[in-house]
DNA sequence: ATACGAATTCAAGTCAACTTGAGGTCAAGC
DNA sequence: GCTTGACCTCAAGTTGACTTGAATTCGTAT
């Protein structure tokens, strides 16, 4: 009874089968055994499936989320290393939060044309700077939340 | 006047030629004309850049950012549309704050149980509840625009 | 016993945003 | 006038995260 099988994790984590399936493919979660064909998943996996639910939002890709669960499928990093995710994330909410307050900003100046606005050229050249010359392949702190929008916008 | 060729434009926005004719292809950006066979910018791009960069950066698809530019190229960004973008960056702060968060409670936290670790439950059940139904899986539409090589942007 | 529906596998397709590579062109410098 | 090197085109490949579809196999309810 505890046991659920793929339609039932479907349901009730908003996952399509699809991509439990592919997720199990690779690695990022597991079912127990088969009844017949079926998969049969512990009730963790809800868990589980919202810490990568979150992971994501947070702009991670399966890979690293994957590399933040041991292979017992706990979460086991170093704790250091866990903090020091934990930093990069802070910058990188510092980083959103200035593009957040900018946008809003450009959204409510005056100026007829945004080019014109004052602020949105100091806007244009801080984030022109701060990413400038980054032929370093600088990696995941400064991509992880460009790369992929989690959830798309209505625009 | 400053015309710039493909490789000084390059050199100046750290946006690579390949990326720079894949943007002119999809109409994002334009050359003025050719010299030989070669493209030359208007100086002007550089800023344009900027501005791609910086949507891309707030999460903009390349087709939303085109949408951004009126016909004449100059940057016309609805002002309802850059404050649901900061909304949209805000909950993904939210998001990024709760993976922190958790992050953090991994590290600190001394059993190995995590999963079953209360208020650690507790923070993940938040980050679900937040991003809740996403059924929101309307493709068709958005896709309407922009199909293969028939790239005509609005520039 | 049979039908039904839910699950299965596996290959292939999709999408965005590029990159890579092969082979060709051209203007400028020596 | 020949070489060089920066540029060109066009097709195809890449990556990540899935989805789709066809053919198939179960378990359960009638």
């Amino acid at each position: 009874m505890k046991f659920l099988d793929i339609g039932k994790v479907a349901e009730h984590s908003g996952v399509p089968p699809s991509t439990l399936r592919y997720y199990e493919e690779i690695g990022l979660i597991r079912s127990l055994w088969r009844h017949g064909l079926r998969r049969q998943f512990d009730g963790d996996v809800l868990l589980k499936l919202s810490l990568i639910s979150l992971g994501k939002a947070a702009g991670f890709s399966l890979t690293e989320i994957a590399g933040m669960f041991g292979r017992d499928g706990r979460p086991d990093i170093p704790r250091a290393q866990l903090h020091a995710r934990a930093d990069e994330l802070e910058r990188q909410i510092l980083d959103l939060r200035m593009l957040r307050d900018a946008l809003r900003h450009v959204a409510d100046c005056p100026a007829s044309t945004h080019l014109e606005c004052p602020s949105f050229r100091k806007l244009l050249k801080s984030t022109t700077r701060s990413r400038a010359v980054d032929h370093s392949r600088s990696h995941a702190a400064t991509t992880a939340v460009t790369r992929k929008r989690s959830v798309r916008g209505p625009l």
